[in-house]
This record gives C-alpha cells, sequence and structure tokens, in this order.
DNA sequence: ATTCAGGCAGTTTTT
DNA sequence: CTGCCTGAAT
C-alpha cells in the first residue's frame, strides 16, 4: 500500500483501480475494459487528487462526450467528497468549449449571445444557403454538404486548409466557405464550431492558452478511443505534449479508454488518438483495469473470444469472478418474425423467474428491426421502450417556440427567421419570403433588419411579425424565465395554433411542458453551470485563495500558483434566456417516453453502450445486417462491427440470448440471410444452441473461408420451408427465388464469375427478371449481381 | 394555405 | 414496406 493509513477512497478497490487512482502528477492512460468500474476510478482519482491537497476543484477539468456521463461523475464526486463541483471545469466537450467562448467570446469573434445550431439547424441552414447560391442539389444534396463540413471541421480544417483536387471538392469548399460567412453573419456556430472555434482560440492566443495550461493542474478524459481529431488536437492545447515545441505545461493527462469498444468511427472518431497519446505525450504509466464486476464468464469468455478475431488491439482480456452461470443461448428462426415471438416467449419466462422488464433489454444493429419486436411485444401486452428518435428539444412545436425564444435575443438568425415567420400561419407566403432574402441579400443584411426596413409599409403581413417580435422583446424585459416563456407561447399563437389541431393535444402538453423545463433548470442548475459565463474572479483570479472546498483537509497547501488574469473583466453574464437555449442546443432532453413503468428496453447496440442489463437479447445476428453490409468492405469496417457485437454481449450480467432468423423483411422485400459469421467466433462450450442441428444452416458465410464450425453437410434447410409460412400470418408468402438462367442459386452457394473470380452468395433477393444476388468475392469484396446479367456458374464444395 | 400523390432512399449518433 | 420530401392541384 502506498500509504500507511490508507484513504478511506481506496477502500473497495482492485490493486489496479487503487494504481489507477493514486498515481503521481503524469500523463497516463488506463485501459479499461467493459465493467471494470471505469467510471469509479476517474470520480475516485478526483476525489483522491482534492482530498490529498494535491489540487484544489479549479484546477480540475474532467471531459466526457454525453451530459449524462458528465452528470453521473458530478454526482459521485459530490456523494464522495463535500466539495463544491462547479469550481471545477466537469462537462461534455461542446459543454467545456461552449463555456470557455461564452468567457472568450470577444477573442473568439462571437457576439456574447451567440446561438447554437443543432444537426437539424444545421441542414436546414445548408438548405438555406443552398437556395440562395443556387447550388445543383442533385450534384451536391445538402445532407451530404453537411457531413463534409462537419467531416472537415472535425480534422480542424476551415475552407483553406481543405486540400482541393478536383472539381466537386472545389465547388464543396466554396459552399463551406460560404457557410461559415453565413454563420459568422447570423451569430450562429454549430456543433463542430463549438469545438473548433475554442481550439483556434488557445492556439492562436498566448495569454490565454498559458492561463488555462496553468490553471488546469490535471485533466481527465472519459471514452478516449471516442475522440477526434480535433478533440485531441484541443487537448493538446490545454497540455502541451513534450515535443510540441511548446513550452511545457506541467499538468497531467489522465486518459480513460477502451481500444475494443471503439464504435463511432463513423462520425470521425480516431482510435488511434490512444496510441499517439502515449507516444506524443511520453506516457509512463499504462494501466489495465481487465477485472470485469458485471458478467458471468460464460459472457465474458464469449466476449474475449469475440473480440480476439480483431487484428491491432492494444490487447485486454476480462476476467471475473463470478461463476460460469448460464450458458449463452442461441435460437436460429425461421423468421424475423418467429425470432421476435421466441424473444418475447423467453422474456415471458424470465419475468416468470422474476426479472424485472426493465432488466432485459433486446439489442440489434439497425432502427428498422425494431418494428417488428415492437409488434410482438405489443401483442403479447408486454410493456416496452423503445430508445432513440427524437428528443423533447427537438420537437417541432419545441424547435418552433424555441425560435421565437432565440430572435428576443438574437434578431439576426435567420434560420429561426424562417422557421417561425409564417407559424402559426400569418399571410406570409413563400413568395413574400423569397422578396425580403432578396431584399437581404442585396443589402447585406439579416432577414430582420431587411423586414424592418421595408415596414414604412406598415400593415403588411411581414411588418407585423417584425412588430410582433418587437413587442415580445419589450414586454419581456426584466420577466423571469417562466414569464417569458409563457409570454411568448401566449403571443405567438403557437399554443392557440396547436389546440385547434386536431391531433395538437400531445404537442401543446409539450409546450407546457417547456414551461416546467426552463422553471426546473432555473431551480435545479442556477441557470446550468455550462452555460453561465461564470463570475469573471473564477476564470481570472489567482486560485490560490480557491473557497471551495469546505470539508476538504486544507491543511496541505495546495500548488497552484497565482494566475495572470486574462478573461476580460466585463462582468457579463448570461441572462436566463439565453443559458436555457444554450442549455436546449446542448442537451436534448430525454428520449424515452413513459419512464414510469417497469418495461422492457428496445435499443440499437450503439444506444447500449455503457449501460448493463441482467438479460441481453441480440437480434438480427445475420450476415449483411450484423455484421452490417454496408461495413463489410474493409477491414477496419469489419473489426468495428466485431467491436460492436463485443459491446452488446458485454452488456449482460447474468443472461446473454443470440438469435438470428432465416428470412427477413427488410424494404418491403424477403430477404434470406445466412447466420451471422460471429457465431462462428464464439466458443461452442458457451453456447447452448436452441434450434436442431439438422434445422439450421449448414454454414455460415465466414465459414467455408476457414475455421468455420461442423454442421456442413447437415444440408442447408431450404429457407421458404412451408410449415412456418403457414404459421406466420403474413402474406404474401414468399416464393423461393427462381432466378433467371435456371441457375440453383441459393445462400451459401459457391460460385465463380468471370471477372471476380470465385465467391459466396450471401443472399438472394427478388424473383425472376429483377432476382440479385449478393456474392462476397474472395479478392473483389461484396457486391450484389442483377441475375439475369451476370454470369454465375455454381462451384461444388 | 392545405392536402395529396408520387418519387426515393433506407447503418450506427452525441453534441 | 416505411417515412420523408417535393411539387402540383384544390
Amino acid at each position: 500500500m502506498l500509504f500507511e493509513d490508507p484513504s478511506p477512497l481506496l477502500v473497495g478497490l482492485n490493486p489496479e483501480q487503487a494504481a489507477a487512482v493514486t498515481l503521481p502528477a503524469e500523463h497516463a492512460l488506463i485501459l479499461a475494459g467493459a465493467g471494470s468500474g471505469k467510471t469509479r476510478v476517474l470520480t475516485t482519482r478526483i476525489a483522491w487528487l482534492l482530498q490529498s491537497g494535491q489540487v484544489s476543484p479549479g484546477g480540475i477539468m474532467a471531459v466526457t462526450f454525453t451530459n449524462k456521463a458528465a452528470k453521473e461523475m458530478m454526482t459521485r464526486l459530490t456523494a464522495m467528497l463535500p466539495v463544491n463541483v462547479r469550481g471545477m471545469w466537469i462537462g461534455t466537450f461542446h459543454g467545456l468549449c461552449n463555456r470557455f467562448l461564452r468567457a472568450h467570446h470577444q477573442a473568439a469573434g462571437l457576439p456574447a449571445t451567440f446561438q447554437i445550431l443543432d444537426t437539424q439547424d444545421q441542414l436546414s441552414a445548408i438548405k438555406r444557403l443552398c437556395k440562395q447560391h443556387n447550388v445543383d442539389d442533385e450534384r451536391f444534396p445538402p445532407k451530404q454538404l453537411q457531413w463534409f463540413i462537419s467531416g472537415c471541421k472535425e480534422d480542424g480544417q476551415r475552407p483553406r486548409d481543405v486540400v482541393v483536387r478536383d472539381d466537386e471538392t472545389r465547388r464543396k469548399v466554396e459552399i463551406y466557405q460560404l457557410y461559415e460567412e453565413q454563420c459568422q453573419r447570423e451569430g450562429v456556430v454549430d456543433f463542430g464550431e463549438l469545438m473548433l472555434r475554442s481550439y483556434e482560440v488557445l492556439r492562436d492566443n498566448d495569454p490565454v492558452r498559458v492561463h488555462y495550461q496553468r490553471r488546469f493542474r490535471h485533466i481527465l478524459i472519459d471514452e478516449f478511443q471516442d475522440t477526434n481529431r480535433l478533440q485531441y488536437a484541443w487537448l493538446k492545447m490545454f497540455s502541451a505534449p513534450p515535443l510540441e515545441g511548446l513550452p511545457p505545461s506541467g499538468n497531467a493527462v489522465f486518459a480513460v479508454g477502451d481500444d475494443d469498444q471503439s464504435i463511432y468511427a463513423f462520425r470521425g472518431a480516431r482510435v488511434g488518438n490512444m496510441a499517439d497519446f502515449v507516444r506524443e505525450f511520453q506516457v509512463r504509466h499504462q494501466i489495465k483495469l481487465e477485472q470485469n464486476y458485471r458478467s458471468c464468464s460464460n459472457i465474458l469468455n464469449a466476449a474475449n473470444e469475440l473480440i480476439g478475431h480483431n487484428s491491432r488491439r492494444l490487447g485486454k482480456n476480462l476476467r471475473t469472478d463470478a461463476g460460469a452461470g448460464e450458458p449463452v443461448r442461441v435460437y436460429e428462426a425461421p423468421s424475423d418474425f418467429d425470432e421476435a415471438r421466441w424473444v418475447v416467449d423467453e422474456m415471458k419466462q424470465l419475468e416468470r423467474e422474476g426479472m424485472a422488464r426493465s432488466e432485459m433489454a433486446v439489442l440489434y444493429r439497425s432502427n428498422a428491426q425494431s418494428r417488428v419486436m415492437e409488434t410482438a411485444l405489443f401483442n403479447a401486452g408486454m410493456p416496452y421502450r423503445v430508445y432513440g428518435g427524437l428528443r423533447f428539444f427537438e420537437r417541432a412545436e419545441i424547435k418552433h417556440a424555441l425560435a421565437y425564444l432565440r430572435l428576443l435575443e438574437n434578431p439576426h438568425d435567420d434560420n429561426s427567421v424562417l422557421r417561425v415567420v409564417n407559424f402559426p400561419p400569418r399571410g406570409i407566403g413563400a413568395r413574400s419570403v423569397e422578396q425580403l432574402q432578396d431584399v437581404a441579400r442585396a443589402s447585406g443584411c439579416s432577414l430582420h433588419d431587411a423586414a424592418s426596413g421595408v415596414t414604412g409599409r406598415a400593415g403588411t403581413a411581414i411588418g407585423h411579425f417584425v412588430a410582433l417580435l418587437d413587442v415580445m422583446r419589450e414586454k419581456t424585459q426584466g420577466m423571469t424565465l417562466k414569464e417569458i416563456i409563457e409570454l411568448v407561447l401566449d403571443r405567438s399563437g403557437l399554443v392557440e395554433h396547436f389546440r385547434q389541431e386536431r391531433e395538437g393535444e400531445d404537442r401543446v402538453e409539450n409546450l407546457e411542458e417547456l414551461v416546467n423545463a426552463a422553471e426546473s433548470f432555473v431551480m435545479q442548475e442556477g441557470f446550468g453551470r455550462d452555460a453561465v459565463a461564470l463570475p469573471v474572479d473564477e476564470l481570472g483570479a489567482p486560485l490560490t485563495q480557491s473557497p471551495a472546498s469546505q470539508g476538504l483537509d486544507m491543511s496541505q497547501p495546495l500548488v497552484d500558483e497565482p494566475l495572470p488574469a486574462v478573461v476580460p473583466d466585463t462582468g457579463e453574464t448570461l441572462s436566463p434566456l439565453a443559458a436555457f437555449l444554450t442549455h436546449a442546443a446542448l442537451e436534448s432532453g430525454d428520449n424515452q417516453a413513459q419512464a414510469g413503468q417497469d418495461a422492457v428496453q428496445l435499443m440499437t447496440v450503439h444506444a447500449a453502450k455503457g449501460l448493463e442489463f441482467h438479460a441481453v437479447f441480440i437480434t438480427g445476428l445475420e450476415e449483411g445486417l450484423f455484421p452490417h453490409e454496408n461495413a463489410m468492405s474493409d477491414r477496419d469496417g469489419l473489426e468495428e462491427e466485431r467491436r460492436l457485437m463485443y459491446v452488446a454481449i458485454t452488456r449482460a450480467r447474468q443472461r446473454l440470448y443470440l438469435a438470428h432468423a432465416q428470412t427477413r423483411l427488410l424494404h418491403g422485400q424477403t430477404r434470406y440471410n445466412l447466420r451471422s459469421r460471429f457465431f462462428d467466433e464464439l466458443p461452442e462450450d458457451a453456447l447452448k444452441w436452441l434450434t436442431p442441428p439438422q434445422a439450421r444452416q449448414g454454414l455460415s458465410a465466414g465459414g467455408w473461408q476457414g475455421g468455420g464450425r461442423g454442421a456442413a453437410g447437415a444440408g442447408a434447410q431450404p429457407a421458404w420451408t412451408p410449415g412456418w409460412l403457414a404459421a406466420a400470418d403474413r402474406a404474401p408468402a414468399p416464393k423461393a427465388p427462381e432466378p433467371d438462367r435456371g441457375v440453383d442459386l441459393r445462400a451459401g452457394q459457391k460460385v465463380f464469375h468471370n471477372k471476380f473470380g470465385e465467391g459466396k452468395v450471401l443472399a438472394i433477393e427478388g424473383a425472376g427478371p429483377d432476382a440479385r444476388a449478393q456474392v462476397s468475392f474472395n479478392r473483389h469484396g461484396v457486391k450484389w449481381l442483377a441475375l439475369s446479367v451476370a454470369k454465375l456458374t455454381p462451384v461444388d464444395a
């Protein structure tokens, strides 16, 4: 033990956890396996640093990806220590960037009241821009431009930094440039901009950077494997690595992550940041947390064996003291319909055994799969809850209300003007709006100013609208947040509008809920830690006398040095309204309806990350679905799918169920799927097959290429066995695929193609002249081929 | 201004 | 088979 009198904080930690918590103030990487007590280590580390007097609350920055994680960290921390969490910077990347930019808005070139665009807002801003500049939306779909712009920002690239090799990119960069100008003009920033702009201020402003580098003695990052390029670069601004040529910052970065749970490469996450961190920061302390406190060993063995099929891992193996537990149950269903029914039956059984419904989860790869499951649960009368979908602040009626509120703060927010200029309808048609946009463009001003200018013709509808906004702004002066929102809901006519709508009751309720949300925001958050520019003394003043440590042992002197004040002492604070709007943009709220009931949980595997359940059902384990066909073009894609499966498996505490279906209705067509190759990567002795071998597919996709499990020769059962078709109440009954040319192809069949060589049929879709086959070629990857065109010759096994 | 038909795409998602 | 969006028709 490190101490004669071990801190009570360390009680109950295993040796690795304790070692991580008590590491010296140097850079460290913690490889934290699933269920290894990662959050506990992070929070205990902070508590330990504070309690041992190594740092005051003001010297700590802890970064997470989700608000939920940040909140949990604060909750756990306050339970451990009577510490004022407000002095610390604990929050999401974006929340902290927002906090930073509010304090440094001038250095960042932003108005104090800048608004935040969420993904929807960003897309509509891009659409608007494209219309205005006559961008061909066939060649440049707005979605794709959004993806491009966000991608550039995630890589830290401004338009001028993008390497242009072709005309298409050149045009995209032009649009990116125009988009930036538009945002700047309107005083709005998107999510990527929050990060990029903060990064640039730190990079280009030496006093500011030095200030924060000296202030934050300890920087802790959760889910480090999910950081993108920009986020890593941003972190480096707070703690220059030794080789960067900048003076050493003398602080310590404590990064926690798990390369095996990296499932967000598709949105820019770079697992490579972990290795880069070790190299660039010359990390000397790496600790692996491999003791798992969650799952029984059958489940854990399955996870370990599966992930062992990935190459390029940092290397980690979970172990548990828990017993073997139940075997992993595997079921092969004739159809997706039967699969769902089986899941429900098993759930009923678990319920009879006394398991709470909320402890059971159904996980799937893609959202489209929830429907069958929902139907089955509904028919069985079993309460369920689907994660995903619109969150509270993303609902249309809420966004309308927020748009009015934003216009009180910032009338130049054209996005918001366009959203509500004619909502509720007030006789401002598309062509009036267009005219207004022309005027605004011609005079280079915002829609609001253009409208105010034209209002010479009093009595026009647009004039009324501008007057309405002005009246609202005037009347709400000095009001509480609650009163402001109530007034806006009333004067805008939103509530009245939805009251008259036939199906508008829910929307009216949501609008009322918005008032409640605002009230509780003011109450518990005191306007929200993230949202409010902190009192200047907190950012700028010397931290030696940080008062936020009541209850701490203050006998040891703190090491913080006095800091030069770099925050402009303007005494600015954000209004409650502005703070609430920020809150709405950065925390879109719950997406779960009816949270109270004890209900079965349905969600994608992605959404399940970080959660755990007594019983987990992973459904749709089929080639093309899981692993998903779009991800299988390269090895990286397949490995990410495998990590996804690893995440799914490690959610389960006691029971794990795996299922796949021979046929599945997808895009309105019946598809015949092979079972997932992942079955072949699980330990046979941890599994219990609930389907007799004769009723199973003989081969799985990966099987013939090597290492396949053995039921070969059992004869692939035709997927269209009449027996179960009669049982399924689905019409019309799927027909056996009858490809042209009379070639007898079925899933699993080895084939030869003149150009692509040898491959294997993954799936067959459609019939007659439209029939297509999905073939995985040994050398050329997975392709869809029209059977009427492609020459496929069956090859005998 | 509202509604309806037709076209089209359809992994994963937090901020 | 959906859900979403657009364009045309009332």
